[in-house]
RNA sequence: GGAGAGGUGGCCGAGCGGCUGAAGGCCCCGCUCUCGAAAAGCGGUAUCCUGCCAAAAGCGGGAUCGUGGGUUCGAAUCCCACCCUCUCCGCCA
């Protein structure tokens, strides 16, 4: 969320950050209710004030022995104000916050304007698109040829938009979790967690997913309970309400879970294959960071995220997403896109975000500096490192060869028991 | 699921209706002592909002003792609900 004292001192800026980003505000209830808020509370205050120094009155005289029932009489009446005035205040307070935390992040200077993924520029290219002497096919078609993959399987126990992986295709799986998890762990410094799947709401609403975005996730019927989306909900709030001591930062977590989405709105688009699922694997990369420090803590988070492609050797591009396209908490973000020869598209396989404060704020993550008064809010980042499921796809549609059989990267032979390729 | 105990500042821990934003201790930060360090002594040390101020400092006001309600002139303290932690019993991967 913004800070409220950015919107009252500097509405002109939000106003236009949020145009830019195309979202909607009702600033006529947020100016009304704010003014109504203050100046309840300046009455509030004074009353409360006026209590208090009655109640020390009070005490004073009963501990001499005095009789104090005239004074208590007359606070009677005050006690009543101050407890319609609070009731009136919380009503604007809620009405206040409903808006503000409905209002997504302000995007960063460097970003720029546009309206929607068409206007995303792409920042760099790596790697040539894979070429072929034939028609390459869709993952989906080799994956099932090679019995590792089997969708019509899922669909009988879960429903569409469920992954079934079968020997070799499980075990590539695994492989590509364990290769990116060593990478971050033992080259990028991260430190490993395994986290809950399931989350509360007060988590879910720190990262931003609530209340805006209730219906792209999954619920549990009768709970507050709701199945995360991706890892970053979790990790992100792994130091909820806490206040770090400086010297511990930057803190880097990378965390392997499952991701759940409803894919509301979504019906028609990627039906086939492992590009849109209910559920799907990913490698989280999350930091918390000095402010000062985190756009060069977002590159190199994308570093580290692009690292994994290049070490699979996958072409990539990496793009910016533009006002109208970035994600409702974050300032700024990365996408990385793989190569899919079979559609012949690059297609998002990490998304590399910096939240500045705006996570930490919701969910009061804050740091202290020695000798220094006060706390301040961290900045938070994070980014996949890499959705596991599109990986998997991408090396299958990238190192098919025609007679059928799929190269495994040379970094992942360890993991898969030295295996150099998959035969149908 | 049944029975109990408990959630207080960075940490430990006292308080159980009024002079308590909170004793005492630890940590940390200054200073004294020392060639330096340790020890000892002295002092300081929560956060958020807000008024005065150009700002900082400073001074003033309000809020915060798991969360939300209630009782009361007044709540860390009493009542209710919820959340969390711990112990014992049952069940269970």
């Amino acid at each position: 969320m913004l800070e409220i004292k950015l919107l009252r001192e500097n509405l002109e800026l939000v106003k236009t950050a949020m145009q830019n980003r195309g979202t909607a505000i009702d600033w006529e209830a947020f100016q009304t209710h704010d003014a109504r808020r203050k100046t309840i509370l300046c009455e509030l205050e004074e009353l409360r004030r006026q209590r208090n120094h009655v109640s020390d009155q009070v005490a004073r005289m009963k501990r001499s022995g005095e009789n104090a029932d005239a004074i208590i009489e007359k606070m009677r009446d005050v006690s009543v104000t101050i407890k319609r005035l609070e009731k009136d205040l919380g009503v604007s307070e809620s009405v206040i916050d409903e808006i503000i935390m409905a209002m997504p992040n302000i995007p960063h200077d460097s970003v720029p304007v546009g309206r929607d993924e068409t206007d995303n520029p792409v920042i760099k290219t790596v790697g040539e698109p894979t070429t072929f002497t034939y028609d390459p096919l869709p993952h989906w078609t080799i994956g099932e040829n090679a019995g590792i993959l089997d969708f019509a399987r899922a669909a009988k126990i879960a429903g569409a938009r469920f992954p079934l992986y079968l020997g070799v295709g499980a075990r590539l799986e695994r492989a590509l979790i364990n290769f990116m998890l060593d990478l971050h762990t033992r080259e990028h410094g991260y430190q490993e967690v395994l986290p809950p799947f399931i989350v509360n709401r007060k988590t879910m609403t720190g990262t931003g997913q609530l209340p805006k975005f209730e219906e792209d996730l999954f619920k549990l019927e009768g709970l507050d309970y709701f199945l995360i989306p991706t890892a970053e909900v979790p990790v992100t709030n792994i130091h909820q309400a806490e206040t770090l001591d400086v010297s511990r930062l930057p803190i880097t977590y990378t965390a392997y879970t499952p991701c759940f989405r409803s894919e509301a709105g979504s019906y028609g688009k990627d039906t086939r294959g492992l590009i849109r699922q209910h559920q799907f694997n990913k490698v989280e990369l999350v930091k918390f960071v000095r402010p000062e420090t985190s756009y060069g803590e977002l590159e190199s988070l994308l570093d580290n995220a692009e690292t994994v492609l290049r070490r699979l050797e996958l072409p990539y591009r990496v793009i910016s997403l533009c006002t109208g396209d970035i994600g409702f908490s974050a300032a700024k973000t990365y996408d990385i896109e793989v190569w899919m020869p079979a559609q012949h598209v690059y297609r998002e396989i990490s998304s590399c975000s910096n939240f500045e404060d705006f996570q930490a704020r919701r969910t009061n993550i804050r740091f202290k500096e020695k000798g220094k008064k006060g706390t301040r809010l961290v900045h938070t980042l994070n980014g996949s490192g890499l959705a596991v499921g599109r990986t998997l796809a991408a090396l299958l549609e990238n190192g098919q060869r025609e007679d059928g059989t799929v190269i495994i990267p040379h970094v992942l032979r360890p993991y898969m028991g030295g295996m150099e390729k998959i035969a149908p």
